[in-house]
DNA sequence: TAATTGCATTTTGTATACAAAAGATTGTAC
DNA sequence: GTACAATCTTTTGTATACAAAATGCAATTA
């Protein structure tokens, strides 16, 4: 089992919020796998707090989609599906290009320096080959076009529908070969935003989602295909 | 204060969905008036509950966004404010937009005459007059295409941000002089839907939420100076 | 040997208890 | 009458206790 999680008591939340981070990250990173369960007491021990502030994270991971409950049996890390995996991409397609459409409208002149500022560092940080500093660049490079709609019910739902695609973020940024198209797709999303052209800059960003659904549901593939083979040898 | 809303104990489900379900429909409602605070020993005395559950079903509609927490201080029911209505909107319109594009290509046969049948019936409700019927055929309606498009994050977010307008529902409803508007937008769509014509569905469906709008934003102006009037008179 | 029943254990669902913080109130001094 | 301080109340945050359901296992029976 993924072991030592710990709570970070440095910070000054209700331990609820303490353990829904705790639990949000560890399930992200793939500590926690799909299909275990969440059992409270266990938790509770784990973490040195009560079962209160436990249920009421699970409560929350509940609404997010990031656990299942299962009545008189508790939670469970939410499966994983191809098909809800395309779901949710197929609905960050569409806010992906409201969101570039938006921001040529309202992006600042400072945002736009930002912007491009950004992509420079996304193609330095591919050329470094580390893998966490390139998901970092772009996250901070999809954070201000994002930002810059000013809508912050936008701004929520872009970022809970990151998160479920979170396990596979590092899959498509290691694939080496991919790393010029990237640089190329934020370009011109980049580009886009600068002359305002909506059209455009929707186009890009469509693109750039489309590209990252191949490589990710190819990586969904192969990993089913391991599993079953593994399985194949058990039997 | 809007009085006896009790919990509904038929309902076979642990008590902090029931919970859950009693306080949202209490909001959308507005038995619940955006700021009133939720104090839980008051609602557990109420609902005949113990802390617990109503605590866990607080967690849950914060995260929905029906209550903001302030810290040692508890929960209050959300404030709804112009802007953040706009943002419900702006999300709406894209993903309505998305919403029939993927029916254009997924919608079944028998879903096809499903719509055909609500259209008219949402026509037969509007001469009736009465605007609960006239919402529920609305409802129905859409409920229709959401379905068909066989997304369940999309069927889930929509069916969240719709919520967020709930408290308008009515006003727009109520406007007389629309109703052939309405019906007019709904055949609309219907009729590009039924074609696969997915840029005028997407198109249709954008107007729609775009008179949507534009009638909320009027009541929710008219609701605010009625409100700074009141203030007026007793300073 | 397979199936089933009964018991023990685990785990959730709910209620309650207690501590600490925030807020209200009262009383006193000026 | 106002300002400030002390105290009392309310309310949240957290922990724990207890009941009921589910699960697993072993023993018994066909």
């Amino acid at each position: 089992m993924g072991d030592n999680f710990t709570v970070n008591m440095d910070e000054f939340l209700p331990l609820r919020d303490v353990v829904f981070n705790t639990l949000r990250r560890a399930i992200l990173t793939g500590e926690l796998k799909p299909g275990e369960r969440l059992m409270e007491i266990h938790l509770a021990n784990r973490l040195g707090v009560s079962r209160t502030p436990i249920r009421e994270a699970i409560r929350k991971l509940e609404l997010e989609g990031l656990v299942t409950m299962i009545p008189r049996r508790g939670a469970e890390v939410a499966q994983i599906t191809e098909k809800s995996l395309q779901d949710v991409l197929e609905v960050r397609r569409a806010l992906d290009a409201l969101c570039v459409e938006l921001a040529c409208d309202r992006i600042t002149f400072e945002e736009k320096e930002a912007l491009k500022k950004a992509c420079d560092e996304f193609e330095a940080a591919t050329r470094t080959g580390d893998v966490t500093t390139i998901a970092g660049a772009d996250v901070a490079l999809h954070d201000i076009i994002v930002q810059a709609t000013g809508n912050q019910r936008l701004i929520q739902l872009i970022n809970n529908l990151s998160e479920q695609m979170y396990r596979y973020r590092f899959e498509y940024i290691k694939d080496e070969k991919g790393h010029d198209n990237l640089v190329n797709e934020h370009r011109m999303i980049y580009e886009s935003i600068q002359q305002g052209d909506k059209k455009k800059a929707a186009e890009a960003a469509k693109l750039h989602i489309d590209n990252q659904e191949k490589s990710i549901i190819r990586q969904i593939r192969l990993e089913r295909e391991q599993q079953l083979k593994k399985k194949d040898k058990r039997q």
